[in-house]
DNA sequence: CGAACTATTGACGTCGCTCAACTAGTGTGG
DNA sequence: CCACACTAGTTGAGCGACGTCAATAGTTCG
């Protein structure tokens, strides 16, 4: 795949104007590329010394497992996506981050992304615009728990989800393909998974959205937004820092 | 206050030796103290163009509303903390922060922390720190809403300000003072205001913690500590990029 | 073809919400 | 100085959203 069309290029290029330069550093974040099987925890909560990658194909998630066995997912990785970014600039990792489907990813080196930030604030404000943004979704999630019931949170995670993977050019308004688990959206929005069924069971019947087969289907785009109190504002915000 | 003294200076170093140096340049983050009443609106969510303040004395709380009038809170700030340090930064405002006391805040200019983060890289670690600390705080909210019961959450939740606290020089692990109404931990807990109040009963009563009259008496540390889960590494982890 | 995972559905229990009433403290103005 | 309003806290009765337990299929993969 060429670096134009790398999904984390369509997404940083949707936000800041790169020249070639910033394209041409971007692509030396790329060391070597690395597989990894559906299951395999990528990176482990509480341990030093982690790497960072950029997911490339397939789909990833960061969670925290408690005391009493269950797990909280806190966000899901799609291609394009940072995984333990924070964790190697930070050198702290709060969580830990499994592959879902089997995927491909770049591993990034601290190192060149500090000696990228010197090389070109351009690149600098995009990438710190994509932590930012990250740390709003988390935020908007933290809501979502709180203060939403099963269907709207269902609703909205299904959307974010969609509106990110149109950034970076998979699926549309339409729908998208969606290999999680009835399983992995339980521990995303705070259910049992056999709520989950029936919750999406509702939705379907209320023609607003369809998730069956690993696709999700929009049966009425506008409608779920308005039911789920959808706003896209915390998705795409301007870049950070461009005056 | 002698900046030596400063909630600030405190909390950061206990995670950093700072220098002379660092402690002139923090210094000359607090431009001007400003005061604020109690429901003041002090940033608002979506505008552009916003101060961050270092909060000297009293408390605040960073939420989001939402559609249907209903609130949560997804933080809340104690003295030493800051506030709307991401929004100056990356030029975006996710949440709004409102005075819950009467409070005393320095404002501090955005061109001031990246100037002082050219001088001292020692402390630009000490503030990244901090800002990756108030992360992994908002991630195991994130945690509490999805994964406990409103016990739990509450324990969790009065446990981590009495944490943070401590690090201030306020409060011990007997207790400390805490303005929050049970309205405020409703919103904080995703809880109604109503059921707050059962909760804190029935923590009172199985002899865990007790909340009333503005403060919170730890009846038995150990015991709610494992009751409620508490781990107190995602506050105290080690400074990032101390090599 | 069996094992393991995922999805589906029903019966029933419970945690936390809603509605409502009441108390106590605090401040304000006639 | 009292009347009134306003806020914070407390408690009960009833209900609904979501969880638990259990049974059944369909799918995938070795």
């Amino acid at each position: 795949m060429s670096i134009l069309k790398s999904p984390l290029t369509r997404k940083l290029a949707a936000f800041v104007a790169l020249s070639e330069t910033d394209l041409d550093i971007l692509s030396r974040f790329h060391r070597s590329k690395k597989t990894f099987l559906p299951g395999h925890e990528m990176i482990t909560e509480g341990q030093a010394k982690q790497t960072a990658f950029i997911l490339a194909e397939g789909w990833a998630c960061s969670y925290k497992i408690l005391a009493d066995g269950g797990r909280q997912i806190v966000d899901v990785q799609i291609p394009g996506d940072f995984l333990g970014l924070r964790s190697v600039l930070f050198r702290t990792s709060d969580h830990s981050v499994e592959a879902v489907t089997r995927l491909e990813a770049s591993v990034v080196l601290a190192a060149d992304i500090l000696d990228g930030f010197g090389q070109s604030p351009r690149l600098a404000t995009a990438i710190l615009w994509a932590a930012s943004r990250d740390e709003a979704m988390v935020v908007e999630h933290l809501v979502n728990l709180g203060r939403r019931n099963a269907e709207e949170r269902m609703g909205h995670f299904l959307l974010e989800i969609g509106a990110r993977l149109k950034l970076v050019g998979l699926g549309d308004k339409l729908g998208y393909d969606c290999p999680l688990t009835q399983y992995h959206l339980a521990d995303v929005l705070g259910l049992t998974a056999v709520h989950v069924n029936r919750v999406l069971r509702n939705l379907r019947e209320d023609g607003l959205v369809t998730f069956q087969k690993g696709r999700v289907t929009f049966d009425d785009f506008e409608r779920l937004k308005e039911f789920s109190g959808f706003d896209i504002d915390y998705l795409d915000h301007d870049g950070p820092l461009l005056h």
